[in-house]
DNA sequence: TGTACATCAGTGAACGCGCGTTCACTGATGTAC
DNA sequence: TGTACATCAGTGAACGCGCGTTCACTGATGTAC
């Protein structure tokens, strides 16, 4: 029987789910070479042995818990994205970055471990591209959306791109259809601003001296909105 | 004898200088969390226990690779800053960015130890903040000057610098005296996206994607000169 | 609808490993008279 | 200068722990006739 099978299959499916729920905890609590199959078992109270009937090694939970917090990100930057009208791009950018922020902050361990630090052992399969993708898309199309609205009004000229960015420039592009190579290195920095504050905040490099955080945040990305050539 | 005295206390230095040694070279190995008193006992041909007089635990070993790394940074961006003259605050800048992160490429699980994810179950103790800010000193002189001899003009202005955010200023200011909120507003962007940058190079977020490394972030740190209102 | 068989989930014991840390000890090095 | 004593470095065994993974097994669930 069909609906019998798929009874079976859901059961399965379930309880893989909450495997990398239990999983998604103890990294929240140890971080994630604390992470280990026993102590999993043990809070769902299940042998040690039965989690290899849903994740053939450490490592395979390791990367559903990567491919689920890079979609986890992409989410909460898609629909922050999708809260701001789509004409308002700058109002967009600084949305992206406080869903970005505020993801870090309420997952820090799981931050970490898409952004921070290799796990020492640990090689990420290629299965976990797209998701990592998800974020840099949303931000790819407001610039390029930007660009083709005419909305890009940079303050003042960057020193001449030099050739042999292109290449990279060209694969960068494939986020930001029709944007120019100034205009993708430009995206890159405040791209890569918004990961190195988030970091710096994070892992404790603004201990003792930045201390209202959000404050400084929301300012730090609306200059580098006014830097990207966004108004705000 | 005062003499012989000192020979045991040589020893001893020595010693201990010499296990923070191997254990940095396993660091580079195996990353933080790899790191082992066993490991590190085996390798020097010593009884685990041993190690014992010389760091009275993990902890205490891991804190002196943290100090040591603060310390090599630091000297690295130091002698880079020398190395230009102090009228080319732009070039200093540049300078600096290069060797903070050709210090990243050459001990990558040791940048990691320090600017990424915080190792499980590891507190920093305050001693490690003097070497921690020994490259942010650098950075702040340049800065401040940069604006004594009013040679900082960014090419826009920024948005206005919210009046909450004096207190982080007054304290970042400490690292640059006499320099506006604004400013300091702006060079911790600056500082933070190039550790972003380190960081997303480093830990693999640029993997297919950006591929002629050393132009993308040469050019990327000259536009951050020019945002700072450097010139370069 | 009932029965024989195949599939699958979960068990519990075991293998082999490495870890941090403690402790009583042996020798060697340094000190005081 | 020589001897009795104190300090220190290093040993090796042990404690107690946790880990990833394998394997032969027991029952339960599903399938085919």
């Amino acid at each position: 029987m069909s609906s019998s099978r798929t009874a079976r299959e859901r059961v399965r499916a379930e309880l893989t789910r909450e495997i990398a729920d239990v999983a998604r905890r103890q990294l929240a609590v140890d971080g994630a070479s604390g992470l280990s199959l026993r102590a999993v078992a043990r809070e769902m109270g299940m042998a040690s042995s039965a989690v290899y009937r849903y994740f053939p090694s450490r490592d395979d939970l390791l990367t559903t818990l990567i491919i689920d917090g890079y979609n986890a990100v992409g989410e909460a930057v898609e629909s922050a994205d999708a809260a701001v009208p789509p004409g308002d791009h700058g109002g967009r950018w600084i949305a992206v970055c406080h869903a970005v922020r505020d993801w870090a902050l309420a997952h820090p361990h799981e931050y970490a471990l898409l952004y921070g630090s290799p796990v020492p052992g640990y090689r990420a399969p290629q299965d976990t591209v797209p998701a990592a993708l998800r974020d840099t898309v949303v931000y790819g199309r407001i610039i390029s959306e930007a660009h083709r609205a005419g909305a890009l009004h940079p303050p003042g000229a960057d020193p001449p791109v030099p050739p042999s960015f292109a290449g990279d420039a060209a694969r960068v592009r494939e986020l930001m259809p029709g944007v120019p190579d100034d205009v993708v290195a430009r995206s890159l920095i405040a791209w890569t601003g918004l990961f190195g504050w988030v970091g710096f905040e994070l892992f404790g490099q603004f201990d003792n001296v930045i201390l209202d955080r959000a404050t400084a945040f929301d300012h730090a990305m609306r200059c580098q909105a006014r830097t990207l050539g966004l108004s705000i």
